[in-house]
DNA sequence: TAACATTAAATGTATGTACATATATTTGCA
DNA sequence: TGCAAATATATGTACATACATTTAATGTTA
């Protein structure tokens, strides 16, 4: 559907501006996407990222600090995000013994068999980017360089 | 700067996922771009983007209802950002005398002198869709659309 | 018209975002 | 060594998001 339709909108100051819009609401629309899918588990897409970051360093733990570095969103609260993990057992956070400052956090098995899981259900789902081939794909990932330059 | 070097992940599943990190990344840092403007005027970027919206109805009054049919984010509480804007003197909230389920939200004097000065800002303010030629732009726009078909 | 469904908005609760500040630990250097 | 600066994380507050529930007004229809 044509942004137009979708926020009930027919005219835009420029096609610059139809494009900042277009960028906003599909972002949306495609995060509702995923959030729908991990509602069922207990999971926020915040709390997925988190725990695929955690996944990655598995076994070694991370701190705060570096998943602040490896999420999207730089000023989002790390700290409290793993609260809400640590509650449901999906990771543990224990003192640094090198560095008493810093938390190491790490996975837990029941964390690893949650994403599991999940990737089994992402496998099956398709997921709007897919509707691109993989040339448009990669066009779009250099349109969005651009404007960050 | 590339989104590898951004988020300081070298690798990504295929070109989908890559493009996938790409749009929440850059629309994230859009907003970032925007809000920092807003900030000095005491208006959140939702509270901005309901404000403009009173003021394409000016001096019709709109109905809750018409702000999120609006919006770009349908399930945000419009009713509640609405609240804000009250208190600031901006808008003004009074019962639908046709339908008394139903609430006339105006812009007042304020809000309209307010959007006033940030248009005279954001002119002057180059965002980073800009860095793209309006065919660029076009052809995003096109591909944005194409993902929620 | 009475009873029930629908509609419009507000409210409650949990979570996340944004930004400032606090606390503890470590580092640097006079 | 001692003390200020830097670092790592946590906490406080205001606002927004997401979703369920409530309240009031209006429509519908038996």
């Amino acid at each position: 559907m044509k942004i137009e339709d979708e926020i009930k909108q027919s005219t835009f100051k420029d096609d610059y501006q139809k494009a900042h819009i277009n960028l906003v609401f599909t972002t949306g629309w495609l995060q509702q996407q995923q959030s729908g899918q991990f509602k069922e588990f207990g999971l926020t897409l915040p709390q997925f990222n988190i725990l695929r970051i955690l996944r990655g360093q598995h076994p070694k733990p991370a701190t705060v600090n570096l998943l602040i570095e490896r999420m999207l969103d730089k000023t989002s609260n790390a700290s409290r995000i793993v609260d809400k993990l640590e509650v449901k057992h999906l990771v543990t956070r224990t003192v640094c013994p090198s560095n008493r400052r810093a938390v190491d956090i790490r996975i837990t098995e029941a964390g690893l068999e949650l994403l599991r899981q999940l990737d089994a259900v992402m496998q099956n789902q398709q997921l709007g980017l897919q509707n691109l081939t993989l040339e448009e794909a990669t066009q779009l990932s250099n349109l969005l360089d651009k404007i960050r330059d």
